[in-house]
DNA sequence: TGTACATCAGTGAACGCGCGTTCACTGATGTAC
DNA sequence: TGTACATCAGTGAACGCGCGTTCACTGATGTAC
């Protein structure tokens, strides 16, 4: 079905790549188009065949970034159900793991840029709402079935607040024991049976 | 005590107004120095008579946009008490008032800041993490004593996340669902009384 | 298979612009006598 | 009270720099015959 990319395409691909990385971690505004380039190994007058625009990357990059956030975050998950943990609690260990942490620059795009998310124009704003929608819906697919309506809006506020606190206080004690308390305060509030594992440990 | 303030010292603090609002609407790397001088009613080149460097401007208006936050949270808090809220729901409830999801200028910074506090240099750095440990403090103020440890950690991540979610996704039905379900949220965990007087309500 | 040509991804110099910072200067304020 | 002078807050031109964007060009790839 899908053909080889092509080498305009491959290149695409790298600076894209290069994008998202610099967005997650210099924000919107840090981003620059002959960084950018060269980081993907190109010089910055190419940058045009590829993007309308500056903010055209920035939308593309969004989208990006967020395939990216899904991978690490989805592998660490799995590692943590194969130890039999529910659903829910692998995505939200995960999500607040020491791992995720450190990696910004692969990491979520919501808590890398959600502060500054409003600010952007209508194109990358867009784009932006909708990788915030789309981590929203992943937290809906593990949560019971049975929990309040706008649970999964609480669960992501909960877990992009933390994520940056952490990475502002941290490294250290501090950072672990408040994601500590997040995970334990979530799973008492959503995921009862783990919370009984927990206690009776 | 305090003398009058100087000529200076008021022109001092009028920058510091600017800064402060520019600095909640546009981000840190949005504060240009000629802006904020021409916002005060200035020509940018008397800045250096009052800072060092915009980074040393930067500190200071994070403190004053702490100063302008807590003044615009309490008085709309002070306003929930006198109905006969306790003070832990009067200030969550204030936090995420429609007031105060419009009111970005003048909001609480770390909402405004907090995905792009840990790429700043030192001295921004430490003046916005004690900021964030200021809410903390403030919250813990307000909790039951018998609050689990770190529970202060967890009120704030979850106020400035969904402040933050509320600001992109929002205005509309979707942004005052998702408040409305924060708040019940914190009250069901940390403030019984309240949830009780809701559900007979 | 080999040659001639068209296509096209990427190069690098150049542009106008806004930024943070510096500095010689101005004009108002306040002090000395 | 009035004059002369020192202080100092604020002005505006200038600086070097990096940015997003444009464009004429190069050199490699692929196609036609």
């Amino acid at each position: 079905m899908s053909t080889k990319p092509s080498r305009k395409e491959q290149t695409h691909e790298r600076i894209l790549d290069a994008a998202a990385r610099a967005l997650c971690r210099t924000g919107y505004q840090g981003v620059g188009v002959a960084d950018v380039m060269k980081d993907a190994g190109l010089t910055h007058g190419g940058f045009y065949a590829h993007f309308e625009s500056r903010d055209a990357m920035l939308a593309e990059a969004i989208r990006h970034a967020g395939r990216e956030a899904v991978s690490l975050v989805w592998e660490e998950a799995t590692a943590l159900l194969g130890k039999g943990m529910t659903p829910f609690r692998a995505l939200v260990e995960a999500y607040l793991s020491d791992r995720h942490l450190k990696a910004v620059e692969l990491g979520c795009p919501v808590a890398a840029l959600a502060s500054e998310m409003w600010r952007q124009n209508d194109e990358v704003r867009q784009a932006s709402r909708e990788r915030v929608n789309q981590f929203v819906a992943a937290v809906q697919e593990v949560l019971p079935a049975d929990a309040p309506a706008q649970s999964a809006y609480v669960v992501v506020s909960a877990l992009v607040g933390t994520l940056q606190l952490a990475r502002v206080l941290g490294p250290g004690k501090q950072s672990k024991a408040m994601r500590a308390a997040c995970i334990e305060s979530l799973l008492v509030q959503y995921d009862r049976a783990s919370m009984e594992d927990l206690s009776s440990a």
